[in-house]
DNA sequence: CAGTGGTCTAGACCACACT
DNA sequence: GTGTGGTCTAGACCACTGC
């Protein structure tokens, strides 16, 4: 007797179901970064399972750093605007090991189009509208990054000079506010490079010296990618951390 | 009246306590990397807790890839020897996105006095016994890496050129089957630095060239540094990847 | 005080690997 | 089939927050 089993789609637990579920919320913004979602009792109850159900599955979201739980106090959406959160992304740190407090220079802030390289990170077709900016970022008087920054020109229409400039603190809180965009995790490419005649200008260093360049794209809810970087960090003075695990 | 409450210590959650039980066995070696160790019937009944408890402090340890988790088999102690971890730790990947094998060439293995910064790192004193290691990395017959080894001359005793020579493999692979020694994690620091002569020559690059910087220091159980490396990479060809979540 | 998340238990049943 | 980890439930009680 034959064992024709229908090649069932694999087998998935209901509390991974149940992720997918606060997942579609998050991202269809039912619930806004900073924001309380319902207790583990209420979601219990209107996805009708049980509480431990539910817990596994805010447990592995808060793993992921899209919920914050509180105890006593309730679960909430992860946020940029939070003060120990600011620099999540940060991975550069002083040698000294002093504070690390940086101060922002925006240079330019244009509409563009899409390269096709650029397209391609932001999932845009070439030739689409996208935002170039540049920006110096100093510490202590030194300027230390050049970044350039490109975003989807649709999502963030309007954004300009003017308001990047009023804007005081990170750029992902700023996306938040303005543009209720929430930024969830970041890949990144680093090299080592050699200042050009443009970047030793910005960064006032000799033509040849050492750079660390960092490519990032950023990613929001369901894997869209939104922002993409290119910085080159003068690494001096100071150095990029990692953890390996 | 007064509200005299003794400063308790804080509060400990049983799986907690497990946890620190769990850990310890595997610091003294009860369970070696690669075995399974007891069920979680058999530790709810060594610590007198339910199994539930038990799977909490198994689940948390591993998340810190202390643990490896697998359906039907059992829990085993993770190891750098199985194949999918055998580059663990290993960051850099081709930017074409080919596969990437590095062949071994160790220059040099001594037995030397650490210096104070070294002595510092590894948590010995200046002038203890360290063992200094050289080795080029090569892909496609091209030179990529260059890097230097401290290890601390007590645990190490009697590694030598030959033996490195011999093995195949990762080096966490070898310290693991030959000294006991099993890495947890690792903090590096990544800077952009110029080639000096010395490594121009070892990675075949014009002096001044740009290379990665890449100090690492490595930990077995316990938070006990066990490792220093000082990594240069050629990134021209390669890129050191990261993610952030 | 009531409401939230956090811990712990006991038991049932499922999925998977090996023999 | 037996034993392992994986899922799900229901309920009790603890710890923390804020009214």
């Amino acid at each position: 007797m034959s064992e024709l089993n229908v090649p069932v789609a694999s087998f998935s637990p209901l509390y991974e179901q149940i992720k997918a579920m606060i997942l579609a919320s998050l991202q269809a913004s039912e619930w806004l970064p900073g924001a309380a979602i319902p207790s583990e009792m209420e979601l219990a109850a209107r996805y009708a399972v049980s509480q431990g159900t539910v817990r596994k599955a805010i447990d592995e979201l808060a793993a992921q750093n899209l919920l914050v739980r509180r105890q006593g106090k309730g679960t909430f959406v992860a946020t940029h605007q939070e003060d120990d959160w600011q620099y999540r992304f940060l991975r550069l740190a002083p040698d000294s090991g002093a504070k690390f407090h940086l101060t922002n220079q925006f240079l330019v802030c244009a509409n563009t189009k899409a390269s096709p390289y650029i397209a391609n990170l932001l999932k845009l077709k070439a030739g689409d509208a996208v935002i170039h900016i540049d920006r110096v970022q100093s510490f202590a008087g030194k300027p230390i990054v050049f970044e350039e920054i490109w975003l989807p020109g649709a999502r963030f229409k309007g954004l300009d000079l003017e308001a990047l400039n009023v804007w005081h603190g990170p750029v992902y809180a700023f996306y938040e506010s303005q543009f209720a965009t929430h930024m969830v995790r970041a890949e990144e490419k680093i090299k080592a490079v050699a200042a050009d005649e443009v970047l030793a200008g910005h960064l006032h260093l000799p033509v040849g010296a050492p750079l660390l360049s960092v490519e990032r794209v950023a990613f929001t809810y369901g894997n869209k990618p939104v922002e993409i970087r290119h910085a080159r960090y003068d690494t001096s003075e100071q150095h990029y951390e990692n953890k390996l695990n």
